[in-house]
DNA sequence: AATATTTTATGAACGCGTTTAATAAATTCA
DNA sequence: TGAATTTATTAAACGCGTTCATAAAATATT
């Protein structure tokens, strides 16, 4: 076995590290930039090297930061899924627990709809996940952070006989599944002649609960 | 104006144009091999380069008779479409509509299932669409193929006042939508916990049709 | 046989995301 | 001051999809 390394290393040589806090600066710089070459050019038309050239440094130094450029563009987006969780959260101050699944169904699909290019560059591409945990974190953060209100909406229609009893989790997927697929259609679809465009959110929505009510 | 290119033109002179039967024969060498090499190392793992290795020519000719690397791809993938299309039409042989509808649905997210990575390159891959009506292909020939056999058993369940009377199309988008959210959902989150992964897909189909019944 | 003409085929290039080997910078120890 | 050491940074490379100017090939005409 290796012998431990002794506890605290007292002795700092060589060039020290970066400071969190310029490190940090940095990371903000970096995520900045390429906010202001995205608005502009759309996720395609942004490159790495496009990145670095703007901020001032190597495309490598990019990777020290960032795991790639998926990873980097994830961080631009935060800040509007902050804007879907608000929306999210304001419809969840409807009382009645199915208005408020409707309400939250209509809202998810509606802001995807509305920015179909986070939509596209959350869903829809998909590179190399070198850790599992990576790519878990769409779900985590704003995709299936809408799962947890619907699935409280989900329990607590049960609870007051608005819905069948079932499994919670089980519907709440499926309202998920079916929001997913009228937003995945629509937007990476465009030119079928969808009917009714603007209501197909609101009948999946309506067509699920009826389809999981008590007759 | 131009004089119009006058009418038969008698004399073909320079190198005269491959016939199509030779070109047929060295699009079918290009998939063949295309396919092989596909097989063994999936879609990312095959490249315009490698292809054209195997089959013997420039990288360059290959965009002379493929639009790309994507539509390279389909014409792979043709073939197991076919095997799709045989499914649904088999599942098409129920008499009663309702039953046909779910075994419809059921057929076809099975497939999809059981062939992820078909499923990603036919619809989780955008790249460049120059013409239109190249993406809308997918459409029409397997994806959406289904969605005529969809509606067809959706226009009988209604007259038979199985279901609600409805926009049959709309109701028939309806369907889809939801089946791709299930299957969309379950191939590109793998990892998420979905409950009862296998039942989904009959769940969903269920709640729609218990959704769009009359009461 | 030589030339003109038309089509096929390709070599070389572009920009891309990403990796890596090498270099530069910043510190401590002798 | 000059090594030694540790970290930060980058130049160069790889393979990718794709494009395009140029070369090669195959014919009809002279």
């Amino acid at each position: 076995m290796p012998v431990t390394k002794s506890a605290t290393k007292k002795t700092a040589r060589g060039r020290p590290r970066k400071s969190e806090a310029e490190e940090g600066a940095f990371r903000a710089r970096v995520i900045d930039e390429a906010r202001n070459l995205f608005a502009r050019d759309g996720y395609e038309g942004v490159s790495m090297r496009r990145v670095a050239q703007a901020v001032g440094c190597s495309p490598a130094q990019l990777y020290t930061l960032f795991g790639g450029k998926r990873d980097l563009l994830r961080h631009i987006w935060e800040d509007a899924f902050s804007e879907l969780a608000d929306e999210l959260h304001n419809a969840s101050a409807e009382k009645d627990p199915l208005k408020r699944l409707h309400a939250l169904g209509d809202v998810w699909c509606h802001y995807w709809l509305a920015n179909p290019d986070h939509y596209r560059s959350i869903f829809l591409i998909e590179d190399k996940v070198s850790e599992p945990g990576e790519r878990y974190f769409v779900e985590t953060s704003e995709s299936l952070g809408a799962l947890d209100l619907i699935a409280e909406a989900v329990s607590e229609s049960m609870k007051k006989d608005l819905l069948r009893p079932d499994d919670v989790a089980a519907v709440s997927q499926l309202f998920l599944c079916g929001l997913q697929g009228v937003v995945f259609n629509l937007i990476t679809i465009p030119e079928f002649p969808w009917t009714a465009k603007e209501q197909m959110a609101t009948r999946m929505i309506t067509a699920l609960i009826d389809g999981v009510s008590p007759h």
